[in-house]
DNA sequence: CGCCTAGTTGATTTAAGTCAATATAGGTGG
DNA sequence: CCACCTATATTGACTTAAATCAACTAGGCG
């Protein structure tokens, strides 16, 4: 199971195979005092300005976007394994708010660190680019869920999504994951009503697509529910020279 | 007016003063062969190996992303001065098209290159940073966009977006801007059918929003516009250190 | 026990989509 | 220079997915 000293070089290596040494270093990096957030707490507001890398450990936070008059957007989940921000510094001031969804964990990690990490491994260095891009290529994909999926279509495809997330770092377990958004949080996150949201879950939960009870989803067939909701996982770019092994599958293969 | 020759140079130094060195640097590196695109064409292709970076030095240009069933979405419009995919090499597959608008002529830099660029100056670097975070910050703002706006807010934001990125590189007159985009083009960018998109457009030039005809979009009021669709340029972190003069106004103000 | 949060349900409204026809403006070839 | 063609824009009639409003239920817990 995940053990919070290293999400991170798991992560990466899912990009490419670190070296122990380069394991070590990453390590290293985020070996800092964990801290803890409550649930609903922020982690940085709108207008703050940024300050350190953050590397969430445990739990479940957002990135979120509030208009003048307080409609909400969820743009981004981070889960455990996730690096906000990284070089973030050269921006006056956070343009969106982190909250925490559930109590997280997390490390700071300073600016200078996380660079000197990259530049002493161009793996390593490489494998960061890889994160920055891929959460660019999330966040299109989140345009494209809001601008042109019906509500079926966008709850699915953020299941879906957070599915392979959450294996990358073992948090899945057989078909499915500890759930623990509220239909408000997934109203947000989704642009749409958390009444229509509960309706939309029900026709999931009726037709077979979804078990979700108990703060548990469970996914009985992954295959059709990325046919329905025409989910194609290429944009979260796992299939790259790294360890290909997906942890629940035993069809382990190395290298390119 | 616009050259060619600098557009990069005079965006980057909306974030920070460049010294006639750097911006030396700068345009040597951007000093490749133009090449020129017609209106419609793609410039990439979804599942291409990304190769180099494309910097548009003229014209129209959009990621977009296609759904299985025909859905088109544009997530992201690339204007001149706009650098496509760095680093994106570590990506082995592109996830989205970049297509043309409008006919286009774009220079394409080697990574290496650009890379160089960056390692020369700590400038440079930075702006490129900079860059390539509020590209993000865009892409995250779309996603609120889509998800949470009116027709007519998602139009009118559009319009205020394109209004500051076009000034930011000389493309505006006064308080307009030539406006290429058809409104199929507009529909696929806001998740509106063209229909409504239509429909929305005749509301704004009826109430005086806008003055759109013949390819050229004028906001006669732009900051009735901006209360009107919440719209909020933070995003966009263009008050940087560097020239905080928008090109149309005479209020020059150097240095923090 | 009572309060708060999260989830559920029903009745109704509405913004936007759909379908289909028509208008208009450039652009091209004869 | 005109006739035609295609892409774009416009309009009207109608449908629908999702929003809205308003109760109401079910847990969890101080």
């Amino acid at each position: 199971m995940l053990n919070a000293d290293n999400v991170l070089a798991q992560k990466l290596s899912y990009f490419t195979r670190l070296s122990p040494d380069e394991t070590a270093a990453v390590d290293q990096a985020a070996d800092g005092l964990t801290r803890a957030l409550p649930a609903k707490r922020d982690l940085i507001r709108e207008g703050d300005p940024p300050h350190a890398v953050f590397l969430i450990t445990a739990g479940w936070a957002c990135r979120y976007k509030t208009l003048a008059d307080g409609r909400r957007q969820i743009v981004a989940f981070l889960l455990p394994g996730d690096l906000c921000d990284v070089n973030n510094h050269v921006l006056r001031a956070m343009d969106h708010a982190i909250g925490a969804l559930t109590p997280i964990q997390y490390v700071e990690i300073g600016h200078d660190r996380l660079s000197t990490l990259a530049q002493g491994s161009s793996r390593i260095g490489q494998a960061l680019w890889w994160r920055m891009l891929v959460n660019v290529a999330v966040q299109r994909e989140w345009t494209l869920n809001n601008g042109q999926r019906s509500a079926l279509e966008r709850i699915g495809h953020l299941f879906c999504e957070l599915y392979y997330r959450l294996r990358c770092v073992g948090l899945t377990s057989g078909t499915g994951y500890a759930f623990p958004l509220t239909q408000n949080d997934l109203a947000e996150a989704t642009g749409l009503t958390p009444v229509h949201v509960n309706r939309t879950l029900q026709e999931m939960r009726a037709t077979g697509l979804i078990v979700l009870k108990e703060r548990m989803l469970d996914i009985p067939d992954l295959e059709l529910l990325e046919d329905t909701v025409l989910f194609n996982p290429d944009y979260l770019h796992l299939q790259e020279e790294g360890r290909r092994v997906l942890p629940e599958r035993s069809d382990a293969r190395i290298g390119r």
